[in-house]
DNA sequence: CCCGTGACCCAAGCACAGCTTGGGTCTGCT
DNA sequence: AGCAGACCCAAGCTGTGCTTGGGTCACGGG
């Protein structure tokens, strides 16, 4: 940088190369006459080469200057690209926003919110990755993600280097059980009342949920089976193998006919949110994105949650 | 250029960019951190984007700082490829000289001018346009040569507005006779010795050399026919239509074998001269092409004009 | 575990770049 | 001949932009 040419002095070198004249420069640039006269003497000390041949009607280019103009010229063409290019990003007119979503929210709610999406800015390149939210996290921690589609349960702390989250909506916790079953003709149900079943779970990390909610109500859950699928949960409970916990947004995903589902009383929802990197200010293809989400995802917010946000 | 992004800051910000930090950035350039910082905060209000994350470990670009960083290289390499120019410019490996000579030149030294300066600097671009003085010196005036081979007589005085003239060498007029002709026997001659002759003269306005030299020894020469081709000259000498006066340098170009030529006592000599635009500071490759003429017409160059030049 | 290192930020100060002002000269046109 | 419109030079002043000297926050090693 240190034996590059003042790109300012280029520009002023360009004008004066497309103005004919020092002063008529000097005009265009809100200058005085000095100031442009000042600007290419320094360039022509700095290139060691005569740049312009000044006559009484102003000044002509050398062979010289000619090529410096049209180097000068590439530049202002360059700064104009830069200037359009940033405005083309604020505009949503360009821009990259990668979003990471948890399976059932993939299969539901955000195709929805990436059609509105790109509706509103169809400029937008929108990249989609199913990724739990553990591992959407470490996405966003790492750069490789720009927003989140995440869910979390009150009873589970979630790390303490916490994200940003914007609670999307409340995801109520549903008791999976197979047509025909003792508890499958109530409306709702207490989690203790179910105590005794055999349940299908998520994997070791995943069954938490299951887990610490039972051992607030007194037992611990029998599980024989386990999977983190929804598909084969309720498949696994319509042949009877045992009973399951689904959040609402996957038996909407999918719903396997043979199985009933009934609520929960004092069972609190999975919490489904927005989380983006923590004091990243969002590029304005994210916050579009964001606001996709938000959205589409409207009417399932509950009175509660809508207050929050 | 008021409304573009200051270049400076964007060559900063390529530095950024490609040392992924403000401090290693300021290190690079040779400044404090602080200056950086204020750089790419200014750049970041003029932009009104946001260009940089900041964290621990220095900064990451966003999509609009990669933008811009993208912009700042292609800048760099335009002032690089600038500086390029210019050096190619002053070493010769490029550059253009537009010559004019007249026609005699044209055939005799000017090409073998021209071999030596593509042989010294093969990168030029030369270019020969064949022009009688008073047209090189039109071009010149006009911009459209850079350097002209021109011809002039003592007793004929130039324009007021001379340009630059470096004298090149003396070429001396001859008397050019049909063979058997009653003065062909003699080794020189005075010009008032063929005051009875028919003359073959160059058009009115080229045949003023030989009506001043005649009217200067007392006599108005019959001109019967004329042409200012140097070949017709000789062509209608040695079929015996009249005698002519032709410089040293168009016989030497062309010679009839049927001519004989004879020198002229006290008779001033064609002054052959290298011309260029007035005023105007010659550009490397002209001022070359000014030393090639000049090396090769060397040895034309008589013990008098040596001493001048 | 705590401290050191190396990022970053902020505010204030100071120097010089760079523009203006106010002279002057030289063409070329009216 | 005089004026207009180029150019140049020198001196002065303003404001940009770099430095200095503070402070905070994370991460990594003794």
């Amino acid at each position: 940088m240190r034996d590059l040419l003042d790109p300012r002095r280029m520009l002023v070198f360009a004008e004066v190369a497309r103005s004919g004249s020092l002063a008529a420069a000097a005009q265009a640039l809100g200058w005085t006459q000095p100031a442009v006269a000042q600007h290419v003497k320094r360039l022509e000390r700095d290139t060691g080469c005569t740049l312009v041949i000044r006559n009484s009607r102003g000044v002509t280019l050398t062979e010289a200057g000619q090529s410096l103009a049209t180097h000068a010229d590439a530049i202002t063409a360059r700064l104009r690209a830069a200037r359009a290019d940033l405005s083309a990003l604020t505009d949503l007119r360009a821009g990259q926003v990668r979003l990471a979503a948890f399976p059932s929210a993939c299969a539901t709610f955000v195709p929805a919110a990436i059609a509105l999406l790109q509706e509103r800015a169809p400029g937008l390149d929108v990249r989609l990755t199913e990724a739990e939210p553990g591992e959407a996290r470490r996405l966003l921690a790492a750069g490789d993600a720009d927003l989140a589609v995440t869910f979390d349960y009150d009873n589970v702390p979630d790390t303490p280097a916490e994200p940003a989250r914007t609670p999307l909506f409340d995801d109520p916790m549903l008791l999976v059980l197979p047509s025909g079953h003792p508890l499958a003709d109530r409306t709702d149900t207490d989690l203790a009342d179910a105590a005794d079943q055999r349940w299908i779970a998520g994997c070791p990390r995943c069954r938490t949920h299951l887990t610490t909610a039972a051992a607030s109500q007194g037992f611990l859950p029998d599980i024989r089976h386990s999977t983190d699928d929804y598909v084969v949960t309720q498949t696994l409970v319509s042949t009877g193998l045992g009973i399951a916990l689904l959040p609402t947004l996957a038996l909407e995903a999918a719903r396997d006919p043979q199985v009933t589902t009934i609520g929960l009383r004092r069972h609190a929802p999975r919490r489904v949110s927005l989380t983006s990197p923590a004091d990243i200010p969002p590029s304005p293809a994210t916050a579009a994105a964001a606001s996709a989400l938000i959205d589409v995802t409207g009417p399932r917010r509950t009175a509660k949650s809508k207050a929050e946000v």
